[in-house]
DNA sequence: AGCACGCCGACT
DNA sequence: GTCGGCGTGCTC
């Protein structure tokens, strides 16, 4: 089929998201409307046998592709961009930055029924509410009707409209009882109620009383709006940062303008969702990955429309287009969910900052236990700290004790020590809250006779005993298998559990405190949804003595009446070959710290250790955080170790054992052709654990005092890796500034 | 990422 | 003799 063309043809230039570092030429669509053809528009291609959905980089007159070869757009899915220039300017950005292909990038911004081509229409979810006969009718009518009865009575047991999911989460075959109650008009389909009076005050609740800190943030912010400027709110567990967002969110819609605001994670959401709905009196739009695609792309339409004041969201929120933007929170800074560990690696923190700066508004990063890199942006004067030292009312700090278990007998990791005075607690009616970062049973199950370990056969990892299950189960690929009693190896030997995971501890709590409530909240007894929500309502009830759990106690939730917090292994986080593991675990000992006490009843930290003279441990007790991270910077400082240089690393896996090494050493052949100056590369090594899911994992760290000089080096560094053949045997990916080196 | 093209083993 | 294994290469 040739075509010739008379005049020339206007080519578009567009991103398709695929894992190519390149650009796809299409001629123009032959009726060219008169809409404004502009950058960010979607548009449906043919592509190879399929059709995709891609996005506009640019029109330009010429392609370097020989012009019988181009296929023609399809289709505009777009009248204008659903992006704003400079949205568009910060996705180009975070492609260069993170060096990933900018199709992708677009995808990432763009809610996922919008990346697949789905109108921009904000499709909202029909609500049905009870007709004035509904509401009267006895349900006992309908009882030769009984679907229909039990769908009446569950309308008349509830005051507010009920929408479609939550009638899917009742019971999936309600739209014929709905179509019936309809027609017998005793059930009326809600007009929408998204629109709300402009009159409206937008404060529904008073402000609390500020303390003097807490007023100066609200005030430097406040003083700082409409204008670019990146602010660390530095403040423990309830020092009142939430009321300082509020005020200074108030001020921002006061102005007509729109707050983006970030959370670690999902289940943080409901409690700061219940605070701003209690104060504020403008529509709050929600974000996270729990929510329907439907869902997800309404809020992210009514903020680009600028229908809705207020977004809390999740990390992938962030690109969320805002029409009318004033401020960017991004709240728990330091936590690592911020950075996305897949495919687009972008730092959720790094990236709020530069739209910060596109869109000249103020970020506000708040945290009790700030990133070092924050903290060090702070010393070199890119970010403003505003500090709020004390507990807001008269709370008082945690006190922080070690309690040497080296030599003491033990009980399934419990001090007699520790028992005492958990008892002490308990005897006085207060909660005690017990961290183990471990799941399962114990974290290795062991021959008494011959040293046979469970393994996975997929991974460098044990198996770990999940008791209550009666599966070994593999942390890291899921795999899993019957336990077993007898050793495979020696067939006479007897199997021991070594090791200490919560549901030992769990067992061990039940025996040890035979008349007390004990709570365990890990991954695996909150896999059922609700049931965390279900348990954090128990404890806050007082219906539990003991917590007991893992990483998830320490992030957010606040209990009031828990005064002994008791860290059971604080030495696993001592030793690990990863730089950042000395400021993880003091973060977490912080934080973990911080869900104890209130006013009048101060709490305790006991940590359990047989390394009671280590430098992290008594500097953290005796100087606190702050001055811990100073010396971990003046560490970092002395190493070359970021933020003080800067790094990327290049993680291989495949299949095959030898493939990843001989990847990366062609990688560090052209490194070494390409690099003009002080770029380290430090590999290839194994990777810290070696296999994974029956893959065989290496790495390659670039490493430099000056970013710039990274950049550029990985800049004509990419495009010849994947140009590579060995690039094809291999799994490859990129990581601009790993939080973790694993 | 998909998807087709392409060259070597166990089946009607 | 064919069906199909997934290695390799391309998609404007």
């Amino acid at each position: 089929m040739v075509k010739l063309q008379s005049g020339s043809e206007l080519i578009f230039r567009v991103a398709i998201a695929l894992p190519v570092h390149r650009l796809f030429d299409y001629l123009a669509p032959e009726q060219l409307a008169s809409t404004q053809i502009k950058p960010g528009i979607r548009l449906e291609v043919p592509f190879g046998k399929a059709k995709k959905i891609a996005f506009l980089v640019e029109c330009v007159p010429h392609s370097d592709i020989d012009i019988a070869k181009l296929k023609r757009v399809e289709r505009i899915l777009d009248e204008k961009p659903l992006l704003s220039t400079k949205d568009l300017a910060l996705l180009h950005w975070a492609a260069g930055y993170y060096h990933h292909p900018l199709g992708e990038v677009f995808s990432a911004a763009f809610p996922v029924a919008l990346r697949q081509g789905k109108a921009a229409v904000i499709q909202t979810e029909k609500r049905y509410t009870l007709t004035e006969s509904g509401k009267a009718l006895d349900g006992e009518l309908l009882k030769r009707a009984p679907k229909q009865k039990s769908m009446l009575e569950k309308f008349q047991a509830q005051p507010n409209a009920l929408s479609e999911t939550e009638l899917s989460a009742w019971n999936s075959n309600w739209r014929a009882s709905v179509k019936q109650l309809q027609d017998k008009q005793l059930l009326q389909l809600t007009a929408s109620d998204l629109t709300r009076g402009a009159s409206n005050p937008i404060i529904k609740s008073t402000a609390l009383p500020c303390n003097t800190e807490q007023q100066a943030a609200v005030d430097t912010v406040c003083g700082s709006l409409g204008q670019f400027g990146v602010f660390l709110l530095e403040g423990v567990t309830g020092s009142g940062k939430t009321e300082v967002y509020m005020q200074i969110i108030h001020a921002v819609l006061e102005r007509g303008r729109q707050v983006l605001v970030l959370l670690p994670e999902i289940t943080l959401t409901p409690q700061l969702e219940d605070r701003f709905r209690q104060r504020f009196n403008v529509s709050i739009a929600i974000s996270h990955s729990k929510l329907t695609d439907r869902q997800r792309a309404g809020a992210w339409l009514t903020m680009q429309r600028g229908e809705c004041c207020i977004l809390l969201g999740t990390r992938s929120a962030l690109f969320t287009p805002l029409k009318n933007p004033g401020l960017i929170i991004l709240d728990e800074e330091h936590d690592a969910s911020f950075k996305q560990q897949e495919g687009f690696r972008f730092s959720a923190r790094d990236v709020a900052v530069v739209r910060g700066k596109l869109l000249n508004i103020p970020v506000l990063l708040g945290s009790a236990t700030p990133a070092l890199e924050s903290l060090q942006n702070v010393n070199n004067q890119r970010y403003r700290l505003l500090h709020l030292p004390e507990r807001a009312g008269n709370a008082t700090a945690p006190v922080l004790q070690l309690f040497d278990i080296r030599n003491k007998k033990m009980q399934e990791g419990l001090s007699e020590a520790l028992i005492t005075e958990m008892r002490l607690t308990l005897d006085k009616n207060e909660q005690v809250l017990l961290f183990l970062n471990r799941r399962g049973f114990a974290p290795t199950l062991i021959c008494h006779s011959c040293a046979w370990v469970a393994r996975c056969r997929r991974c460098d990892a044990n198996l770990v005993i999940h008791y209550d299950e009666k599966v070994l189960r593999c942390h890291h690929c899921g795999q899993e298998q019957r336990l077993i009693r007898q050793c495979p190896a020696c067939t006479s030997g007897e199997l021991t559990p070594l090791g200490l995971g919560t549901e030992r501890v769990e067992k061990a709590l039940a025996e040890i405190f035979a008349d007390k409530t004990v709570v365990r909240l890990d991954r695996d007894s909150t896999q059922r949804k609700g049931s965390l929500e279900k348990y954090l309502q128990q404890i806050n009830q007082g219906a539990v003595d003991i917590i007991l759990g893992t990483q998830m106690l320490a992030k957010g939730h606040h209990f009031p009446n828990v005064t002994l917090v008791a860290i059971l292994d604080v030495d696993s986080g001592l030793f690990s070959i990863d730089f950042h593991a000395p400021e993880k675990l003091a973060q977490m000992i912080v934080q973990v710290s911080g869900r104890a006490g209130r006013a009048e009843k101060p709490g305790r930290v006991i940590m359990q250790t047989r390394q009671p003279e280590h430098p992290l441990l008594t500097a953290l007790i005796a100087q606190g955080y702050n001055s811990f991270a100073q010396t971990a910077l003046a560490e970092r400082k002395e190493a070359s170790l970021p933020p003080f240089s800067y790094q990327a690393l290049l993680r291989v896996e495949a299949a095959d054992a030898e493939m990843p090494k001989l990847f990366l050493q062609a990688v560090v052949d052209l490194a070494k052709a390409h690099s003009q100056g002080h770029t380290d590369i430090l590999g290839p090594v194994a990777a810290p654990m070696a296999r994974r899911a029956g893959l065989y994992r290496y790495q390659l760290l670039f490493q430099s005092g000056r970013r710039p000089e990274l950049h550029v080096l990985l800049d004509v560094l990419m495009p010849l890796i994947e140009k590579l053949k060995l690039a094809k045997k291999v799994r490859w990916s990129l990581d601009v500034d790993p939080v973790d080196l694993y």
